[in-house]
DNA sequence: TGTTAGCACTCTATTGTGTTGAGTGCTAAT
DNA sequence: ATTAGCACTCAACACAATAGAGTGCTAACA
């Protein structure tokens, strides 16, 4: 038995109508919608050959059937169709992206809620990653006699900043020739690309004091450090928008999500390797996290100037409106790169 | 009618055992386990006098009575008995906070955590407010032709950047100078002090150059935005701490929740006005917010070589264990006040 | 041979009906 | 002033009956 056009469409149709009503759809009710001219005794049949594939599910014996895991990555590969935003929707977007947006974090805030408004399910996005950016600046600030603050700017105008040791011997002039020197000999690099080997010549440069060399060892450290761990933010919005949907209707089923959605880590790491593709969709079960496997996750990433920066994403429950949500992805994508890249880089 | 020792012993009772339960505390339950000796017709005829006093209320006609909020307002300040941590407890907090701190970042997010975790209720922290902060240094770092970056750094080892633009024909060098002109004059102010007035003298310092001119007003422009809009990190955890409360099993109740917590808005000034009082707690409708009006929130603050920086909070059902949270957050207020003075004041 | 009408059967959801038990409120006795 | 006793209230639970949506199968039809 094989899967023909006319099954496909019988699929599509449940698939279609089960996201719109998270109701288990019957025989009736397809042979009514789909537009097939086909009785519903029929589709019965049809119905019966998709189960028997895998790709319909019912609750129990008696009830209509519901898509299951493999149908929906089957509508999402080859069935699915691209939609657009209304002109409304657009307008909405460039609404809330034109006012008091100020700074990267304004702009990661503004796209969780915007996103998660208009896909009404959760949104999630992660700061831009810096690992990549190119060291601008290294700046050694004087805190107190054995402390110091590390402030390091990136080309994309970003900002990192560390506190660290110095010993008291030095002064403020010193560490000032210090970052310069750093600065000079470092600028341009891609922070993870500074490593140990680089420190010997600022070393050099500055005259083989033995201080000097605690410093750049503990400034090397810092920014190992903060390469490893990136220190993005996850900013998440929407959480009560599904609440709101049936499959959560159940407090049990509630809570598992939440406390599934609190531990970030999670959903930070499938944010985090979403970087290196334009968009992912992930179903269920391909999330890793058992309490996620009735949710689904879609993603895409933002940019500057042309290079990726970070990623968002809509976390939805497993019948979400993919091609919607991939439109929305898109168009916000968009707008915040351009934000971003004027915000940082453009002339205004 | 008055309110005696003995009535207040059960309205004692009732509040302790409801605080357990959650469950409304029938005469029969007071009478065993109040020590009071006294019959459950006895105690019946009390409780009608503390229902008539407004401290008591019934779900309906024939149930057992539950606290009202007057009576946890009087709870808390006449009743209630301070509680202390175990030593298990103490050794709990102290070990979260012994390792992988690297920044307040860390402190915060670490404090959000255990709080929760601790209290088993939702907890909630901002970070350090700067604008009480004195100013150490000021840095201003060229991104692009027209853009740069504006790095202003606090005494207590914070920092805030945001981007100014500035005219194309100042140089690297010029930048360098305003910069230090700017620190020089500037620092040892309260960054909420700094406002134009300050701006002409580091003008004249300067040499009243034109494009010079242009470039301060940009910069305080920025730092009287970075004061007025605090731009402080809202750090929750353990939402889902809370949907395991009856009082929430309700999902409609659950959706009311987390609809208010998501609106950051109100925990925030709540959160931002607490700094004032070494603790604060707000008992239902005392929260202004009416999604609320069954939660309590309890506040602490935290602080950095003796100066309040911040403050941290408990949100509950009002039948919050208040006794146990505040000793609680007593605790972990001093080691995160230790911690972050360490950190960035203390030699180690 | 594919399609359809008809029908028995299944299972959920809803509604109604006792029944139980905790708890009050009142009265009369101590 | 306190307590025992008792009628009354109300939510919660269990159980049965009913309705309705939907399937699965068979036989008839084009």
């Amino acid at each position: 038995m094989s899967l023909d056009l006319r099954k496909l469409k019988i699929l599509e149709a449940i698939i279609n109508d089960y996201i719109m009503t998270a109701v288990p759809v019957g025989s009736r009710t397809v042979s009514k919608r789909s537009g097939l001219n086909l009785s519903s005794a029929t589709i019965r049949n049809e119905m019966f050959d998709l189960k028997e594939l895998g790709l319909l599910e019912q609750p129990h014996t008696s009830s209509g059937s519901m898509p299951s895991e493999k149908a929906y990555r089957l509508y999402v590969n080859r069935l699915m169709r691209k939609s657009s935003l209304t002109p409304e929707e657009a307008e909405y977007i460039s609404q809330h992206f034109s006012t008091k947006i100020d700074d990267v974090e304004d702009v990661i805030k503004q796209t969780a809620l915007v996103l998660s408004q208009l896909t009404s399910y959760m949104s999630m996005v992660i700061s831009p990653q810096l690992y990549e950016a190119e060291l601008r600046r290294i700046q050694i600030i004087p805190i107190t006699d054995e402390k110091a603050l590390l402030v390091v700017a990136s080309d994309v105008g970003l900002v990192r900043d560390a506190v660290i040791r110095i010993p008291a011997s030095i002064s403020d002039y010193e560490l000032n020739r210090i970052s310069e020197m750093l600065t000079n000999s470092l600028a341009g690099m891609k922070l993870n690309e500074i490593s140990d080997s680089c420190m010997p010549d600022v070393f050099k440069g500055l005259g083989e004091r033995r201080e000097y060399l605690e410093i750049i060892k503990r400034l090397a450290d810092s920014l190992r450090n903060a390469s490893r761990n990136p220190k993005q933010e996850l900013e998440t919005y929407g959480v009560m928008n599904l609440l709101s949907f049936p499959e959560y209707s159940d407090i049990e089923a509630a809570r598992n999500l939440l406390e599934a959605i609190e531990h970030t880590d999670v959903i930070y790491s499938i944010l985090a390797n979403a970087k290196e593709f334009e968009f992912t969709i992930k179903i269920g079960s391909e999330i890793e996290d058992p309490k996620l496997s009735n949710c689904s996750i879609v993603t895409a990433t933002y940019s500057i100037d042309g290079k990726p920066l970070g990623s968002m994403g809509v976390l939805g429950p497993t019948r979400m409106n993919y091609s919607r949500v991939l439109a929305i992805l898109t168009h916000i994508g968009k707008s915040i790169s351009e934000i971003l890249t004027q915000m940082y880089l453009d002339a205004d």
